[in-house]
RNA sequence: GCGGGUGUAGCUCAGUUGGUUAGAGCACCAGAUUGUGAUUCUGGGGGUCGUGGGUUCAAUUCCCAUCACUCGCCCCA
């Protein structure tokens, strides 16, 4: 029984479930082209240095996240983590320079090795969009704007919320962590060990920390605006100014970081609380030094993530599939004749179920269990006739109906 | 990776202060109804009580380990 569990952390999609992620994927896929974007898909596997260059050495997802493995021709490989270094490494081999700007939607498995909570599987799924060449805080609030609009499309926008964030440039980004580490070394002793940590490896995210102790030397610490430039200070307004301008509303929260280390300027997040610990729906940001880190022509990226089983958690239940028609041939005579009504139904655009076994007793109520709207019974009464008997199963009004009508007959109704 | 909680039927859960054959509802199967579903009635199948070890005359119950799930931390979608 153990060996029949699935590995810790995946999943198996049953009908209800997978009819949820499909509902956030197309809705997802729709809103986007609308903006624009068309849908791409990488490998769900790269060289590994395709991530450990792209998402920083320091990074948790690098350091004990990654599904890595070596395979037979002795090529170290990795089960993605994300969307975005792919993409990227795509957009340089593919030689898609040529094209700018690119925006790109796609979705598909991720891969992280962590430990299972609601919300937070090993394999689980994004929705992930990217623009890929436009350096101008347009992108920004185009990308924003979609991923509202995809929440709005789904009803669950009253979920939640938009965190905003400016990581400033390149310069503004060194100034200030240089100063925060200045101001957190002379505290260290009072730091959380967590926060020591983060003292070398991200020194932002003390920022963050729950940490009580920590929270009281955070709040006497450099704040960032301090230290962005006056082009970050800008290209930030022109981003805020442009989501209040399409009337989404966000919540500057200065101590937004993200974790992997490509990001620079805009970063946010849509969260809820309806998830636990998981608060983060969609989140993303602007990565304009990547595709140059990575060895490709320097060119500006910005895009999110969206956590499909989180998305799918807060929907509401998705309509039912189309309900099925069910034939059901009483008989070896019927059995050729309901053969073909079902496919001349199927080729029509109905949704149809074959009644294949026991009496007809028991062939009803399977119908019935599969939501059938009607009942096709063909049996040796209607084969003389040259009918089938056509049952309601809403309001249980049955009739005969020529065969060559019967196609029609349902039509009209549908 | 760290800390807490929980594992009894396919599902939701009772129960056993350690003692003969472990229960309910729902679901499933069959019959009432060999050509008519949902309702109803009757009957039935299904559990190594997560797994392994220990204590005991006796363990589903107590102890340890392990696995899975779950909540929080780290981090993240």
């Amino acid at each position: 029984m153990a060996s029949l569990q699935p590995v810790r952390g995946t999943h198996d999609l049953l009908p209800d479930e997978l009819r949820r992620h499909r509902k956030v994927i197309e809705t997802a896929r729709h809103v986007a082209s609308l903006y624009g974007f068309d849908q791409v898909a990488t490998p769900i596997f790269e060289f590994t240095d395709v991530f450990r260059r792209t998402l920083g050495d320091t990074s948790d997802v690098v350091t004990k996240e990654m599904y890595t493995f070596t395979d037979r021709g002795g090529e170290e490989v990795t089960l993605r983590p994300e969307a975005t270094a792919g993409i990227a490494r795509a957009f340089i081999s593919g030689g898609l320079a040529q094209n700018l700007p690119l925006k790109f939607f796609t979705h598909g498995p991720m891969f992280r090795y962590e430990r299972p909570q609601k919300g937070r599987l090993r394999q689980f799924h994004q929705i992930d969009v990217e623009i890929l060449g436009v350096a101008e805080p347009q992108a920004d609030i185009e990308v924003i704007a979609v991923g509202a609009q995809i929440l709005d499309a789904l009803g669950v926008r009253d979920k939640t919320m938009l965190e905003l964030n400016t990581l400033g440039d390149a310069e503004s980004r060194d100034a200030y962590r240089t100063v925060l580490v200045e101001y957190f070394s002379d505290h260290k002793d009072a730091l959380s060990d967590d926060s020591k940590n983060r003292l070398t490896r991200n020194p932002l995210r003390i920022l963050d920390s729950k940490d009580e102790g920590d929270r009281r030397i955070v709040a006497d610490a450099p704040l960032f605006p301090d230290y962005l430039t006056q082009a970050a200070t800008e290209f930030f307004a022109d981003v805020t100014g442009g989501l209040d301008a399409l009337g989404i509303a966000y919540t500057l929260n200065p101590k937004l970081v993200r974790g992997l280390d490509y990001y620079g300027h805009t970063a946010f997040e849509f969260t809820t609380d309806a998830l636990g610990a998981q608060g983060a729906v969609i989140a993303g940001g602007r990565y304009d030094g990547l595709i140059g880190t990575m060895g490709g022509q320097p060119t500006p990226g910005i895009g999110w993530a969206g956590g499909i089983e989180r998305l799918a958690m807060l929907i509401a239940e998705p309509a039912a599939d189309a309900r099925p028609i069910a034939v059901i041939p009483m008989g070896e005579a019927a059995q050729a004749v309901g053969l073909k009504l079902a496919a001349d139904l199927r080729h029509a655009g109905h949704r149809t179920d074959m009644g294949y076994r026991g009496n007809l007793s028991k062939r009803m109520k399977r119908a019935n269990k599969l939501n059938a709207h009607a009942a096709i019974i063909i049996g040796d009464d209607e084969l003389a006739k040259g009918v089938a008997t056509v049952r309601d199963f809403d309001d249980g009004e049955q009739s005969e109906v020529p065969l060559e009508d019967v196609v029609a007959s349902l039509a009209q109704e549908g």
